[in-house]
DNA sequence: CCCTGATTCGC
DNA sequence: GCGAATCAGG
């Protein structure tokens, strides 16, 4: 692929909007992050523009205080840190989300499901091993994809490769049969 | 292991 | 000039 002047001017400009190299690439097209790097660094367009990146911290919630637990539920006491990326506005914010505390899992007794938390991601910002399953409106512009890692090979997350491949009302029978 | 940018060097 | 390979880091 060439760096026609087009091109150039969006690498310029994505790059000064705080995108990332592979996430350049990805919407130039044709192009490894290897050669966004390069192609940057000889048109002298030095350093990261910070953009501003904010840190946010958000807490998950706790279980209300008269949920009931139930026997399908476990309660872990985790501290996990993801990072996002989002657009707002003109720039992509990177977040630290940070989910503390008693957090319940879902453990299905035959099928083991969790349920994804949604990364948000936008569709540039997927890659081979994030789940593709749309979420919102394509129309609307919080429309996104889950992006929770997906399964080898698979295109969904454990979730919703279940949700895209197995009729609701056939999966108890076949856990049933499974049981047995 | 996933990702990031930086640098080198054969082409 | 280009970018894959590599390095260094989170």
């Amino acid at each position: 692929m060439n760096w026609t002047d087009e091109r150039v001017e969006k690498l310029k400009r994505l790059w000064s909007e705080g995108l990332s190299a592979s996430q350049i690439a990805a919407q130039l097209g044709g192009v490894s992050r290897n050669a966004v790097i390069g192609k940057v660094h000889r048109l002298n367009l030095p350093g990261r523009a910070k953009a501003g990146g904010s840190t946010t911290t958000v807490r998950a919630a706790k279980r209300p205080a008269g949920a009931q637990r139930t026997p399908n539920y476990t309660a872990r006491n985790t501290t996990t840190t993801r990072t996002v990326t989002r657009a707002a506005g003109a720039n992509l914010l990177k977040e630290e989300i940070e989910i503390d505390g008693l957090e319940e899992i879902q453990i299905s007794r035959s099928t083991n499901v969790v349920l994804p938390i949604s990364r948000k991601l936008a569709l540039t910002e997927l890659t081979e091993r994030t789940c593709k399953w749309p979420i919102g409106d394509p129309m609307k512009d919080d429309f996104h994809f889950c992006g929770c890692e997906s399964a080898d090979t698979s295109p969904y997350c454990n979730y919703h490769a279940k949700l895209a491949y197995q009729p609701v009302g056939e999966r108890r029978r076949a856990a049933a049969a499974a049981a047995r």
